[in-house]
DNA sequence: CCTGGCACTCTACCGGTCAGAGTGCCAGTG
DNA sequence: CACTGGCACTCTGACCGGTAGAGTGCCAGG
């Protein structure tokens, strides 16, 4: 371990931690005096001091003004969580109880909500998991069912064992033999075929043939959009929001409002969760690192969760900057996982 | 028009409205020159001191301390409304407006949410709308489809033609025609029966008979108790809550966020906008009028909508109790109307 | 009944002072 | 050479007193 100008010595990295865990208990700019108590290191204030300059040189720390504390900046957080963060494994006790709650959950719905409701729950912050969705659905089977004279009940099964329905209005009465056919043929030609392939068979086939059975192709194509588009504008669920109020630095109203408004406009926030699919494992937005202003004191702790291998969406939770890395971390990383294996068993 | 002393005089009564007015555009105390500029009546500022006592003394102003000028009290809002508040009809064109963007959605979902957004973005307060439901629900039909051989989809339809779909898990493989027999039996019994009823009738039966459709029959109660229960459990669509940041006398973060905390928490809320529905018309709380506590500084104008006389739900908006009545109210009438409209024609 | 005038009061704002916390630098020490 | 104590400096936040502005209540006069 050689310490060369511009690496940073052990002793300072630990300065770093010791400050960033001081300044994300209470928040206030962390002084060379409170720094000498904290930190296990025996050493004076004025020792503290010029360690603190030399990171505050390398841009880890900075202070609001003379004589103030110092805080930790984006850099110093980044480097903080990507060398120097020992993540505490969650205690068995708590990983049974998250898995408990989400086992008495039945739909996916309740299991995202509850879901995110435990991560808010859990760190005092705002909890967020998308909506599972799968990649490339499969079509499964469809149904038309006569509802009365010019009306019918189209049901479609995706591979999951999602269900779509649809009620159309037909021109004439169409019997239930003619419905039978119609989708004997549909089931026979497409049954196990991704969904996207499926949706452009079906409008050649439209522009090609003109068979009596139209009406009912063209409905299986809305259908067919209909879950394909459902697929492709995720949503999410967010819970706890109101835990974000009680940090002082985001009490402006100001920022609180732009925040809280990203939230229900949802869109940006969405593309950022979207950058979250692909990278595998845990991933940590800290403060302007997002891209987006609204974000810019908060940090974002995120994981994908999946089924059978397979990235159905990402969960995580929205803090401030100075939110407890370390506890974060391997909770949103558990969820992550038990919520997969919720989804499992309840698919 | 005699003046005995406990009523209150035509003169304070037009004093009452300016002062109102402008608190309304203002948010501040309002002082006994500003009102004798703004009241039409030639008056002096002295003249304008006397009558507010009077109002003092009435319980309908109080002044936050002395020299500041007077604020409404809640029972100075009620008087207003109540008495001397005369709406302006909205104007055809802000109509159009709104009956056209709700054309556009498809969904009963989505037009409570059009509206919702509507209601926030016209008065720059929440809006509020709940989700429509039907008072009986009727069976209208139900279907077994073989998925797989331990799997069958049912689908029920309702009344209102809504669809409810569950997969369910059979001992054994069920053959088409079984299911078909089972369809047929409770359509038969059932169709245009309430749900309700459906569901008692199924259970006495089940403990009577045991005959080998029995699951089927458990499966179509289950579905019945669903609907009913998803009836049960209203839920309620908010816009705009953001909106209430601005508002100075609401920027407390304790009020802020017990009201926020309210509005996810839904329970309270629902409990409110329910009482709403049983009166008819505009109904208005003003203040602690509610009894929810964090709702102390606000107001709610709500009006229920209906298609074919038929009360479906509920729609508003909050804001704090200085808020501009005359025009949120029409704003709140015209919206119920269309929304019911709208419905009608969509359902 | 209305009005102008007057004394009174409360708030918000401004500038000054002071204690506290923290820094940077420097000289001294093991 | 690394660490330390001491010292001067600076910035913040709280406190204080004075003042301007807004508004009230009351009273006497038209």
């Amino acid at each position: 371990m050689s310490e060369s100008t511009t690496e940073i010595s052990e002793r300072a990295q630990q300065m770093l931690r010791a400050l960033i865990e001081c300044y994300v208990v209470d928040g206030q700019p962390v002084g060379s005096r409170t720094l000498a108590r904290e930190a296990g290191l025996r050493l004076s204030p004025a020792t503290i001091r010029n360690v603190m300059s030399d990171l505050e040189e390398l841009g880890f720390v900075s202070s609001p003004h003379t004589s103030a504390g110092r805080v930790p900046t984006v850099q110093g957080y980044r480097f903080f969580v990507d060398t120097l963060l020992s993540v505490k494994p969650l205690d068995q006790q708590e990983v049974e109880r998250i898995r408990g709650e989400l086992e008495h959950e039945h739909s996916p719905k309740d299991l995202v909500e509850s879901a995110s409701g435990m991560l808010s729950g859990i760190t005092h912050l705002a909890g967020i998991v998308t909506l599972p969705r799968h990649e490339h659905p499969l079509f499964k089977r469809v149904e038309f069912l006569p509802l009365s004279d010019d009306r019918v009940l189209a049901v479609l099964v995706t591979g999951n064992d999602e269900v779509q329905n649809r009620i159309l209005h037909t021109e004439r009465r169409i019997s239930a033999a003619e419905l039978q056919q119609a989708s004997n043929y549909l089931n026979q030609l497409f049954t196990g075929k991704d969904l996207d392939e499926v949706r452009t068979v079906l409008l050649r086939e439209l522009h090609e043939t003109r068979t009596n059975m139209n009406e009912m192709m063209v409905t299986a194509m809305r259908m067919a959009d209909q879950v394909l588009e459902n697929n492709a504008d995720e949503d999410f669920v967010l819970a706890g929001q109101t835990n974000l109020m009680e940090f002082h630095e985001l009490c402006d109203m100001d920022k609180l409002r732009n925040l809280f408004d990203a939230f229900s406009a949802k869109r940006d926030i969405l593309h950022l969760l979207d950058q979250c699919v692909h990278g595998e494992g845990i991933q940590i937005f800290i403060g302007e690192e997002s891209g987006y202003q609204m974000l810019d004191e908060c940090s974002m702790v995120t994981a994908p969760y999946s089924v059978d291998g397979q990235v159905l969406g990402v969960l995580g939770v929205i803090g401030p900057t100075r939110m407890a890395y370390e506890q974060v971390i391997p909770i949103v990383d558990v969820t992550a996982r038990l919520l997969g294996a919720a989804l499992n068993t309840k698919d």
